[in-house]
Order: C-alpha cells, then structure tokens, then sequence
DNA sequence: TCAAAAGTGTTCTTGATACACCCATGC
DNA sequence: GCATGGGTGTATCAAGAACACTTTTGA
C-alpha cells in the first residue's frame, strides 16, 4: 500500500547510552566501529530499526547483539534528527538510556562482544557522529531523573548499604550529602525494606543491606505521594 | 553512498499536540482528514518528514501549512513507535508539543486553513491513529513542565494580569490556588516585569498588567535559581 | 587497641500554608 | 451606591539544614 505523494526517506536508528556506576564513578559502555564512517572509534551501541520491531524492541536487540547486556533498565531519552549527523545520508536517531547493575565478580562487566567497553565518565574517548551530543542530554536526563524517581537503584546491586546509597546520589548530584539527613530522608520514603544480611568481611561494623521495594513504592504512587531526594 | 546492508525502511512523521488557553481552559488544535485512513476523522497537524529538513522544522512546517500556524513555544515530546500505529504500513512518529498565544481579536484562532478547528481539551472528538495517547502524554508533560519552567506564559497574551496567570496554573493543576500565596511566590521568582498599563475597561478595580521578562530568567538560571511554583 | 565506617537526635532556620478585609472601577 | 474582582500582611506549621559522638568490626 502506498502514500499519495512519496519522498525519499529518513534512515532510523536507535542509539542507546548504556551507564553503570562502579568505585564511585558512572561508567558508559561503548562500541568500537568497526566500518566506515568513524572506523575505529567509539560509539553507542545501536543500529537500524526494522520494520517489524517496536523502537524498545530494537534498542533491546541491539544492546544484547553488540554489548551482551539484557535485563536493564531502558527508557526513551530524545530524537536527534539534523540532518548532517550521519556522512553517508540522512538518519534519524531514537536515543535511549540504559541503567544497569553490576553483576557479581564482574562489577564493571566486561562483554563477550570483543569491541564492547566500559568506559570511565569522566574518561571518554572521542565518539562518533553526534553521540557525544546525546551523552550529554543523558547526562542531564540521569541527574534530573534520579531526583524525582527511584532509579538510582537500577545503577546499584539487588541489595546495597545506605552508604552506597548515598554515594550514588553524591556522584550524580556532584555533592557532598549529609548522612543523618540523607538516611532520614530515605528511609522515610518507605520504598527501602531492609534486609536481614549484612555486609561482612569489611574491617569495620558490618553494615545493614536494603533493598529497593518496588511493590511498596507502586502502592505508594498511587496514593499520590511522590518520592524526592 | 549505501550502507552495508539495506532492510526495508520506516517511514517517519511529525505530529505535533498544539495547546491554547482561553475562557480559563485548554483547548486544542485538530486538522480533519482528507484523506484514508481515517478520512473525516480528527487528527494532530503533522505529516511526512523530508530528508532536507530537521525534525524540528519539518514539525513548523507541517503547522504553517496545515493549521496556519506560526511564531509557537515547540519542543519534543515523545517518539511514538508502535508497529501497528499506522494501517498502511510502518510509521514512526516523532511528536511535538506547541503552545500558542492567543492573538487579539482572534482569540482561540480560526485559522484559513479549513480543516483546522479548536476544540475545547474536555470535548476532543475521536482522534486518528493512536493520536489519542500521544495527547495523554503531552497534557502530562505540559503539567508537570509548567510547575518547573516557566513555559505557562506562552499560552497568554504577552501582557497578562496577575489573575489571568493564576487562573492558567489552576487549570494546569487542577485545583484552586491562594491568591496572596500565588502573588507572592510568582513574583518572588523575579521573572515577572510590572508594565505601565492597566487592563481597562473592566467593571472593577484595573488591574495591573505584567510580562514575563525572558531575559531576567536566563540570567537567574545560569546562577543556579530553579523557577518553581 | 586501633582504624574505619556504621549508626543515631536535636536545634535552628526557612519556606509553605492558612486566612479576611479594604480598594478601585464601571455601570 | 453597588457589584465585582484587585490588592495586600501576619501568624502558624512543617520540612530542610546544620551539626558530633558512640558503636561495631576485623586486622
């Protein structure tokens, strides 16, 4: 079936900013190029959009075919249509941001995809097209985002000291928090439940572990109530 | 120039969910359909995107054209990928949100464009394709976008009475607001410039006549102020 | 016993809320 | 002179900010 009129079209790609947070940094997770244009550098994970697929779908598609990730968090960030982003023809990008937590012994993982890497925040390589553009609209997504909505969480383990907690939030917010303040207002959300483990093996006093109780947070949002850090 | 591999391609469109403020509610901006699908039906002003414009602009000229419409507050909203959105065939739609001021004389414009017309926001017709969702999802950002930015004056004449401005932001909110607790924080922000003029012709005491003075908000935002009420 | 981080309350300050009357204007 | 919305201040309450010491653990 086909439209009245038919102009050439748009390319569409998704491209996804993929963080973790580890040693107290944010890291990103890169691929190298390996074609033509910008062979060799660093780029979002991401590709073309089939027709068959929805746009989280193909996000999905891409971050586990490039980087080995699934299961993370996956949110739509902002399209980037100018129309010289791309030396080959006109594409569009649909941007996502992607949180995911360290795994078990492999804190920062390192993927099977060869040409996946993490990178430090604060350390990034060049990057190809205008992803540099659209790391910096996630940036700033993450750090508004993480004050209004839990999900800090999805950056940190299944179960976490307030400690890190409060680390996280420090590195996002790029600011020292004070303790007796941070966990008064945390806990009084009511969205952590604590667990009955603690952290061991630490030269010091074990620490209680929390987790984030995403039934209890839902039931709270439909009360109205809103959480904030 | 091609690329390494080549799949069939979605198409791409604009839609944009045009907002005015008159009679203390919201109202929006519908073309009728001339053409199948969904011939006769109400739908958002929008359509194809060319390779030679950005989105952006392809958004404006979809307006210009359609609905008359120009000199708006335009910013992104959401990307609307469903496969089945569009009964032809594969459509992403990249949509827009605009806030019109409404012009003297022509308050809730009519515009020459014969398909466009107003509708109040409490009486919208049944809407094409999935346009319905993507009006959801504009009335929720432009609540919330409202309370944090100071976006609520590009829905009033650039000269506006302190009650005109409150009315708005109850509207917004849905609930009634103090008028001396409204007053005194909105003109705390600083953004608010005091004119010479009275709105005249009134049946009661003239009421003084403001303007949101653009100027003074940058200037207030790059030391850190954050609008709010 | 020492080093290191965990855990815990109170005071003060600031901002939000609640609330009622007189004023100016046009008819 | 009356009806209509314009315009103004204060007292109370709640939330946020500032701040220091004792406890537990492993080495």
């Amino acid at each position: 079936m086909s439209f009245s009129y038919e102009y050439p079209r748009p390319a569409v790609t998704v491209d996804t900013v993929v963080f973790g947070y580890q040693e107290q940094a944010l890291w990103l997770l890169l691929i190298e190029r390996g074609l033509q244009p910008f062979k060799g550098e660093w780029a979002l994970p991401g590709g073309f959009v089939r027709v068959e697929e929805t746009l989280e779908e193909a996000a999905y598609r891409e971050l586990k075919e490039e980087a080995g990730v699934s299961d993370v968090y996956l949110e739509q960030l902002y399209t980037f249509g100018g129309v010289d982003r791309d030396p080959r023809e006109r594409v569009i990008s649909v941007s996502y941001f992607a949180l995911v937590k360290p795994t078990a012994h492999d804190p920062v993982a390192s993927t099977d995809a060869s040409r996946a890497k993490w990178f430090r925040f604060d350390e990034l390589p060049k990057l190809a097209f205008d992803h540099k553009e659209i790391v910096a609209t996630a940036l700033t997504r993450l750090r508004n985002k993480a004050r209004y909505e839990p999900i800090g969480f999805e950056l940190l383990p299944k179960v976490f000291t307030l400690t890190q907690l409060q680390d996280l939030y420090e590195t996002l917010a790029g600011e020292k928090l004070d303790k007796r303040n941070f966990r008064k207002k945390i806990l009084a959300t009511g969205v952590l439940k604590e667990t009955d483990k603690k952290l061991t093996n630490v030269a010091y006093r074990a620490p209680q572990l929390y987790k984030f109780d995403a039934a209890k947070y839902k039931a709270l949002s439909r009360t109205g109530f809103k959480f904030e850090i």
